[in-house]
DNA sequence: CTATGAGCTAGAGCGCCCTCTAGCTCAAGT
DNA sequence: ACTTGAGCTAGAGGGCGCTCTAGCTCATAG
């Protein structure tokens, strides 16, 4: 199948402008195909290869970093290790961010069920006005 | 207790230039006092504000929402409900951050997975090259 | 008593990641 | 024939969150 670049835009969420961007970085696997007036036409691979930039930096990973994934990809069969080195590093990545949010959130989570508490006392609590809980 | 900046950042990870920023742009949610020669002196409260600043910077609240939750504790009691609407949005935000990261990860584990035995069957793969698997 | 080091302010600079603009070409519909 | 809408390029612009600099004041150690 072949899409236009909105169609790829829609598809994976990244804006048009985006998607010339990323290819001007260099973040494409493949050269994007044109058609007779220069226009970019899109394979189903490259579709495919967008969507992983997409998830790639939904989770954060640097522009620079998926730059060096889709060189190691551009290269060929050979540099399997390092391409593995790359996705580890990002997969500890990950799992780091994960564990800081998920402390954040039972923080927060916290403070909203106090927050819902003392509302739920309603403005008998108000008269009081409690102690200085410095948040 | 009280603290230099530089203890403080120490102690909360930011940086003291980050410390001078945040004051500046009114994350704080009190006034730091200043000695006789105009330097700042961190009160125990103090510290524990920014922390939970840096907490809140860890799972990625814009600094705008934390000056805006800064300012209703600044107003003192009685806009509670503002409060626990801002902590909820930012609860629902760090849940859907979560999934994506989750998802991404899983993404990348199997990946790392594949390359792993791709490896481990060591040469021989090499030979045979594979067909076009987009990544 | 001077040299070192920490702190101060105001403001400039920067890295990242897009996003937007200007000015153009086409293809297709009316 | 003309208008509309999508696409194109190169490059400027912008938001966010710091980070760094210049030029200064102090307190303390040697």
């Amino acid at each position: 199948m072949a899409y236009t670049i909105s169609e790829v835009a829609t598809r994976t969420g990244l804006s048009v402008h985006a998607l010339r961007f990323y290819e001007r970085e260099g973040l494409f696997a493949a050269e994007i195909n044109r058609n007779a007036s220069g226009r970019r036409v899109y394979s189903d691979d490259d579709v495919e290869w967008v969507s992983l930039c997409a998830r790639l930096r939904e989770s954060d990973m640097p522009l620079e970093a998926i730059r060096r994934y889709a060189e190691l990809i551009r290269e060929g069969p050979g540099n399997e290790s390092t391409r593995l080195a790359l996705l580890r590093e990002h997969e500890e990545r990950i799992a780091d961010q994960i564990a800081a949010l998920s402390s954040a959130l039972s923080m927060i989570s916290y403070k909203v069920r106090v927050y819902e508490k003392h509302l739920a006392e309603g403005k008998a609590a108000q008269l009081w006005s409690g102690p200085a809980s410095a948040d």
